[in-house]
DNA sequence: GAGCGATCGTTGACTTTGTCACCTTTGTGC
DNA sequence: GCACAAAGGTGACAAAGTCAACGATCGCTC
């Protein structure tokens, strides 16, 4: 069980990875981790980096370096929160909101195969049984 | 779906990471890759290091890697395949297959936290959707 | 048997990911 | 003011993964 889940997160993680290298252009100069970060800071602007830390379950040392790095491509853009002034704001600059888009059409894809003849009620079953085996670890 | 699916693999990875620390004597110097592999060997006893790379999806180099400090660690041995020369059939030894019962046992552990509260049914579901998933993806 | 391509394993060089321990800055509650 | 917590940043490192090249061996064919 533990195997499989490991094989297969590493088939899917090796598929995105290979895509946005032959997708070529920008993506491909993005690590796995730079594109997934960009996209949870596109679909959640104004969070902060703590918030992305908890909801991907990284460290926050690691996280602090892939926002380093989407910063310097120009990709996000931080604001400082004027309440509390610890907190950066985080949010996506037109050139990376465009790379989001590419990304999250190259991950739709290779989830589409992944799901491949699975009907909505399947994907909700599946989906309903990783979130308890997640929410099982906290 | 791919996001929950990382970050729940994380969190296992995380799991059995900080298990083998803390649990302390031999099984503290396996690396998670290490802990695998042997598992591999000590289920399929007499199998070659691609068989090994095709099950895990894995790199050759890698495990090539991987194989060989798990030997200088004495816990699987080699046997050259007196048909083919080029074939390395691996084997635990004594001490490796002690060291997988330990793993094992802590594996089991954390599959079951994750897996609280599902019963056969469910369990088997999961396993059926990730395997259809897995197959998809071949 | 010599040549040729395929396969198995090995190695070097490298990037990405993850972990841990510390540090500074800022806010909060005495 | 002070101690303490929280947010983020940095250094050093270990583990994981990728790619390309290489030697050895095998199977096949001429």
């Amino acid at each position: 069980m533990l195997e499989l889940l490991h094989s297969l997160v590493h088939a899917l993680k090796s598929r995105m990875h290979h895509a946005m290298q032959e997708g070529g252009g920008d993506v491909a100069g993005l690590a796995g981790m730079e594109a997934r970060s960009l996209g949870f800071i596109a679909r959640h602007p104004e969070s902060t980096q703590g918030e992305l830390v908890r909801h991907s379950g990284r460290d926050k040392g690691q996280i602090a370096r892939v926002v380093k790095r989407l910063r310097e491509l120009g990709l996000i853009e931080q604001v400082e929160d004027p309440v509390d002034r610890r907190n950066v704001r985080l949010r996506v600059t037109p050139a990376g909101d465009a790379l989001h888009r590419d990304v999250h059409r190259l991950r739709k894809r290779a989830g589409a195969q992944a799901l491949a003849g699975f009907d909505a009620e399947e994907l909700a079953a599946a989906v309903a049984l990783l979130e308890r085996m997640k929410g099982n670890l906290e």
